[in-house]
DNA sequence: CCCTCATAAATGTCAGACAATTAATGAGAA
DNA sequence: TTCTCATTAATTGTCTGACATTTATGAGGG
């Protein structure tokens, strides 16, 4: 598994040659969480590379945080246990980026986060716990403060949000969509919003804590729907 | 030159550092896209660091394909344009792994899926265009062929929900989504279909191309839930 | 037993060199 | 003039060797 020529094209870039071999290893279970990497001069010997070149190639797997390194006599590279909280802020970070870079427009980022967001709702009512419901209706009380600035306001309003998601109980859709709603978050932070339009989302957040500790999902569903459409007019005034 | 030790705490990684630095220039936009940055020379003398500590650096960068560099005369690094290609590519990547880590079962990886498809329902109905339906059609036709192979059935079924996904005709959705149903592929891979298992799935794939062709979004939200439980069955079988 | 210090192993950083690649330049021939 | 082609300069890619820094471990003395 080491020197098969592989390579099906010249020499271009070493290092991202070696990150990628080492990034299969993890990937393939060769290499599991917390393992140690052999050190950069092993590796560098076993690659048939200089130490510099490996080294970059290992900065590569950490800006993935698949590996960290830890100095001294013990130290080296381990590979990373992926948490839920590494992938949603890396999905966070990527999302962000890109709607930024790619000035995607508020409408097509508003339908999107609630487009998903509509798919968790009858799992949500399904699964909720008496803590999220306390964690939302914590969130709203803070919705109703009129000196809330409206940055403050959008990031009650993600927090509020994320509750619900985390309701479904099931992590893969929180980090997901938790990390969508974040990335759109610069854009719902251009929002100014009225006293009249923060009425009417607290009215709908009531609404929706009703139907989520009801059990209804349907109704969670067809309120979301009414969120959608008030946002999407606070957007375009 | 400048090094000024002005700084609060212990530099413990320079290059993580300085590629922050970078980074930061240009997620608020003082680089913008296809700018060149300055040359690795230049760099280290601008930040008082060595050439191969900018190097790390701008393998860092490079590994969140956030710069691109080219050799020779008009060379350097650049500041890469994300693309939605691009962000689909690392979120998949984002998602593999953390499942393939984290033994994440195929029960809520399912789930997952099934609830994130579901929020696209109404919207793929009302936007869906005939070339959405031609290929869904085909990748049915595909998996009707006995000799297919579970993986390449598996395959034509991502496809598939693919193609639904960007009926939505929302970039932003079809991008989530894509890359949460490639990461959960994995899992779904090992699912072994008997030929009953097969023909109920692809009854329901036709049943939901004529409810997107007749624009239907209800009736696509049930049949997913059917879909939702197929596939639950199968994988429990 | 506890404190101190030397030692070793590993990553972090540096300086300088050379190789490889690529665009621009300029000289020479048609 | 215009085309061709070798030269040149700029830049990234790689290598080598050295030194600095961090950290665990163990030996020695109190």
């Amino acid at each position: 598994m080491s020197d098969n020529s592989t390579s099906p094209q010249k020499h271009t870039d070493l290092s991202a040659d070696i990150a990628e071999r080492i990034r299969q290893d993890i990937l393939n279970g060769s290499l599991v969480a917390d393992d140690r990497l052999p050190s950069e001069s092993e590796l560098s010997e076993a690659h048939g590379v200089s130490r510099a070149t490996v080294r970059e190639a290992l900065k590569r797997l950490a800006a993935q945080s698949l590996i960290r390194t830890k100095r001294g006599a013990t130290g080296g590279a381990f590979v990373n246990r992926q948490t839920f909280e590494d992938a949603y802020a890396q999905m966070a970070s990527t999302a962000k980026l890109l709607i930024t870079l790619n000035e995607v427009d508020i409408a097509t980022a508003c339908q999107a986060r609630f487009a998903l967001e509509r798919g968790c709702a009858r799992l949500a009512a399904k699964n909720r716990q008496e803590h999220h419901l306390d964690a939302m209706r914590h969130e709203i009380d803070r919705q109703k403060d009129p000196e809330l600035s409206d940055e403050d306001f959008c990031a009650s309003d993600v927090a509020f949000h994320r509750a619900l998601v985390d309701a479904t109980g099931n992590p893969v859709l929180s980090w997901q969509l938790a990390a969508a709603v974040e990335g759109i978050e610069p854009l719902m932070n251009m929002l100014t919003y009225r006293q009249r339009d923060r009425d009417a989302v607290i009215s709908l957040h009531e609404a929706m804590v009703d139907a989520l500790e009801a059990r209804v999902g349907s109704r969670l569903e067809i309120l979301m729907d009414y969120l959608r459409d008030q946002t999407l007019r606070t957007a375009l005034s």
